[in-house]
DNA sequence: GCCGTTTTCGGCCCGACTGTTTTCAGTCG
């Protein structure tokens, strides 16, 4: 059983837990598991057979055993009594807006509704408003929440909501009302998908900024405007709530509304500890009904100083052991785009890109790279028009000769070579020492199950021609999960072979994604971030795949991104002279 | 169910908003 697997399993039994009114105490330390779970980058499977469970964050004796039958028989006795309790149906209600788990409990035991469409049936039907808690308006909400769930854009990559999260601010900062803005949420943690858009801005006069945002601040559609808060959806329907606050409170805000959730309940336990209280707007001496002075809360930096601690980069408050480490003086000095030397992965026309070689190689020099690398696709790869023996060859003179013309830039000649079914390099064997570097990427056989699809792998990494796996589970967020990979064994054969392995930028990527580029770190295997950009557009991408990194703790060190060309060389040229 | 710089038992973050309510439960972030 996967992690993913194991994480919703987990989450079915905290919703369940909370439709049956358990202690909410108990329903959180599911969640907290989940969110354990989630964050691994080893397989569960693994800690278990090692028995390295409990003592994770959040799971103890109780939760180890769950996962540990879960992993064993595929199931668990503690989920199946449950489902005798509450049908696994009444779930999906969940998910509309508005309609949470004691309402769902009430549907169910009054109206013996179990399903969403039974649900919607009962609305339409004016059934609900009779319920106690429930009114006519609720049930219009319900039918309302509903259509939402049906539409199923709950979920949106970072690339696309980031750009505009940015433009929101940008325009925010712009108002000559506006003393400062920012955004908040998973947006800013830089987490792969986002549900919303939270912008977060101070003035000292809120209402004015209010009611301009509401008019001309961008959105399609307006649903709530008042002194301090807007929200609406954008174009294409993306849910955007703004909150504007004076400047005492504004660090504070943009705290609170940056979560995570749990980074935040954990901070507050501290503040408890201090006998301080922290809420969204300020922190406070004293707890409770009892709280005085405001210490901090203009800015973040105050608030986590306030409670002995450096400030926190926003893609590490995830509770993952953040705290810990800013306790410790221990938070890792993360990679940052400015260390970015070069982009190692791209196409040209040559293959399956947009541009000529020198028209692609121009584009790139505009990010202010010192060298990049050009890899078209190899021959076995007809879909993408990969390349044969003789236009390689071709390809890595034209390179050479470029070379020559272009000064203090350096474009590398490297390949983007298919790992074939039976783990062998598509590389004619003749030009591989021509060639100055090889990413090994798989494309085909996608079917393959984890024990072969991990030798294929294996094999390409131990045959010593290879620098870099590119794009190395294969997934596609929100679209396609990973291919079945033993990752710990592809990261133990990387090491040893001093392979790198990619993260590939591109939002619909972010391959390998942040839990996995932190285990690939801590087992001392390196990183190589690239865009494999396809055209000029793409190149801009880069940052995705920094952000990525970042949210797995990466120092810029682990990335041969950041090295200087010639340590690059020097490392590449290992194995060519071994 | 988890956890320990007063604890192996007794705590466990904080506030706003909404709708249904004459004082509050449910939901959300």
């Amino acid at each position: 059983m996967t992690n993913v697997e194991i994480a919703a399993v987990l989450a079915k039994i905290a919703d369940l837990l909370e439709i049956l009114n358990e202690n909410p105490f108990k329903v959180r330390s599911f969640r907290r598991a989940v969110e354990t779970v989630s964050g691994l980058a080893e397989e569960a499977t693994e800690l278990v057979a090692e028995g390295r469970l409990v003592g994770l964050p959040g799971i103890g004796k109780s939760i180890a055993e769950v996962i540990t039958e879960l992993v064993r028989d595929g199931r668990t006795a503690h989920l199946d009594d449950l489902l005798e309790k509450v049908p696994e149906s009444l779930l999906e209600m969940l998910r509309v807006p508005g309609f949470g788990p004691r309402k769902a409990s009430v549907v169910y035991e009054q109206l013996g509704l179990t399903t969403l469409d039974e649900l919607e049936a009962a609305a339409r039907a004016g059934q609900l408003r009779q319920l106690p808690g429930f009114g006519a308006k609720t049930e219009q909400k319900i039918l309302e929440g509903i259509e939402l769930v049906r539409a199923g854009q709950d979920r949106w990559l970072l690339g696309e909501a980031l750009p505009l999260a940015e433009e929101f601010v940008a325009r925010l900062r712009a108002h000559p009302e506006v003393l400062a803005a920012e955004m908040g949420g998973s947006t800013r943690r830089r987490r792969e998908t986002v549900g919303d858009l939270d912008l977060l801005a101070t003035s000292n006069d809120p209402a004015a900024v209010c009611a301009w945002f509401a008019r001309e601040g961008g959105l399609a559609t307006v649903e709530m405007a008042g002194d301090t808060k807007v929200s609406g959806r954008t174009e294409r329907g993306l849910q955007v709530d703004l909150r504007v606050v004076k400047p005492e409170s504004f660090g504070a805000l943009v705290n609170y509304f940056t979560g995570s959730k749990e980074h935040n309940i954990r901070l507050r336990e501290r503040a408890q500890r201090m006998e301080l209280t922290l809420n969204e707007y300020g922190l406070y001496r004293g707890i409770a009904e009892d709280k005085g002075d405001q210490v901090a809360g203009e800015n973040e930096e105050g608030i986590y100083a306030a409670l002995g601690l450096p400030l926190i980069p926003p893609e590490l408050r995830e509770d993952r052991g953040e705290i810990e480490a800013a306790e410790a003086g221990r938070l890792p000095h993360l990679l940052t785009d400015a260390d970015m030397r070069c982009d190692l992965h791209m196409h040209t026309n040559a293959s399956d890109g947009q541009l000529p070689l020198a028209e692609m190689v121009a584009a790139a020099r505009e990010y202010g790279y010192s060298h990049i690398g050009i890899t078209d696709h190899s021959a076995s790869l007809y879909v993408a028009n990969g390349l044969d023996r003789d236009r390689l060859w071709a390809e890595i003179q034209a390179i050479r000769e470029l070379n020559a013309e272009l000064g203090d830039f350096t474009v590398l000649a490297g390949i983007e070579a298919d790992i074939l079914s039976d783990g062998t390099l598509d590389i004619p064997e003749d030009l591989w020492p021509e060639l100055d570097f090889v990413i090994a990427s798989i494309h085909q056989g996608f079917s393959q199950d984890a024990d072969r699809m991990t030798a294929r792998v294996l094999k390409a990494i131990t045959s010593d021609r290879m620098d870099v796996l590119g794009h190395p589970t294969g997934r596609l967020v929100l679209e396609r999960p990973p291919y079945g990979l033993h990752l710990d064994d592809v990261l133990d054969a990387a090491r040893e072979h001093d392979v790198a392995m990619e993260v590939s930028s591109s939002p619909h990527r972010l391959d390998l994604n942040d839990a996995h580029c932190r285990l690939a770190v801590e087992r001392g295997v390196k990183l190589c971030i690239n865009t494999d950009a396809h055209g000029p557009k793409e190149l801009a991408l880069l940052r995705y795949g920094v952000m990525t990194a970042r949210r797995g703790w990466v120092e810029a060190p682990s990335v041969i991104n950041t090295w200087p060309l010639p340590k690059l060389r020097q490392w590449l040229g290992q194995r060519r002279r071994a």
